[in-house]
DNA sequence: CGTTGCATACCGAGTAGTCGGTATGTCACT
DNA sequence: AGTGACATACCGACTACTCGGTATGCAACG
């Protein structure tokens, strides 16, 4: 029988396939334990695989952790943010939508274990200087793509001119960072509802017409 | 030669002073690695002391842990944010002026270790309840601390009445935790400087006179 | 002389990483 | 088409070592 008819085939050898479970199970125990905390044994638990094969495709627990980050955390990114605005006709109030939607993560993961990409940076930055590179271009992406979105709010008049995009842009970026962080810590929706009404009031502030604001 | 005379008696029998050298040390570790990266002998060996010393005075490297939420890290809070507010006659001005002295921390190791509450919050609060609830308080303090000042400064007309002291409270510790991470992984202090000038200048708009606003 | 305040030696669970082995494709050659 | 030769993909027992914790010793103080 060929293998490519057959629909299941759970022990098939597929590279590709091993490799993503892998990884995608490296980013849960990382996103639950941290980079330290995650046990390589939990993450072959998980995928029913063997020290072999993760180690055929990562030679080392670092370089796992290293692919987490340039491979699912960016996506992550891109998928939330990069994209969404790039492809927006009205920039600016996509970006309020996602800050408002935050409260909406109720009973997510992000709620009681964080932001994956903070959590990494704040655990391995200091100790890692290739960990705080990757996760630095990570940052920077998201970060660029709010200062082109606030750029093209300015131009197209949706939001007021003078304002500094990219202050705003690294705000946003702190202040999310910093509700989900206070929202983990204090396991209460009402911290998460206060940061993302006062963000987005904020933000508010700088759309042009004032017809809109107060 | 009797071990009185001597000027230094550097093992003098001092249970308070070890017991607060340990947790001195063990916060500087902590600080640096983590709570788990913390090694009790990396802290023994900086206070000259060996494991005896540790295990009488705590029973275990979480009871440890604990203490130094509970003694150090707490102080830090009060020391920093909530007295100077309790003691401020211009409540709002002082916040703003924390706020805007943040970008004085360059070369403090907090621009590149992070914020000692909010690293430990972030690693362990999803791990330990025993953590998260100790760190919690030390936030509610800073929390409630701002609300006070912020309320102080409404009655006095400080500032604009009419706004929710609770939501902004929220941000400014948000905001300012966020600033501070996002400068320990970017290592470039134009973001931290980017992060309070955008802070202060939202809190800014908070200030009541007109005059003193744009 | 008993208690306090440590030092020293050691234990053992856990953990990243290794290494010989094996089963499965895949290509070359006839 | 069949068969050897080799690469690919993965298994799993084993190792070396770290690190929190314990048991015991011992000097100084009151």
């Amino acid at each position: 029988m060929s293998t490519t008819l057959n629909t299941v085939s759970n022990n098939e050898r597929n590279a590709g396939r091993t490799r993503a479970r892998i990884l995608h199970a490296a980013f849960k125990e990382i996103h639950r334990s941290g980079f330290h905390g995650m046990r390589l044994n939990d993450v072959l638990e998980s995928t029913g695989l063997t020290k072999g094969a993760l180690y055929y495709h990562f030679p080392s627990k670092l370089a796992l952790g290293y692919a987490v980050v340039e491979e699912v955390i960016e996506e992550i990114v891109l998928k939330l943010w990069v994209r969404p605005l790039n492809e927006s006709r009205n920039p600016l109030k996509t970006i309020i939508d996602r800050v408002e939607c935050l409260d909406q993560l109720v009973g997510d993961p992000v709620t009681t274990l964080g932001c994956p990409l903070n959590n990494l940076a704040q655990e391995m930055s200091p100790l890692d200087e290739g960990f705080r590179q990757r996760l630095d271009r990570v940052f920077q992406h998201w970060h660029s793509g709010l200062v082109n979105a606030l750029e093209r709010a300015k131009n197209s008049g949706e939001m007021q001119p003078g304002v500094n995009s990219t202050q705003i842009a690294t705000i946003i970026v702190a202040a999310v960072e910093g509700c989900i962080g206070l929202t983990k810590n204090a396991q209460c929706i009402e911290r998460l509802q206060d940061c993302t009404a006062a963000l987005a009031s904020y933000l508010r502030t700088l759309v042009a017409n004032p017809a809109g604001a107060r």
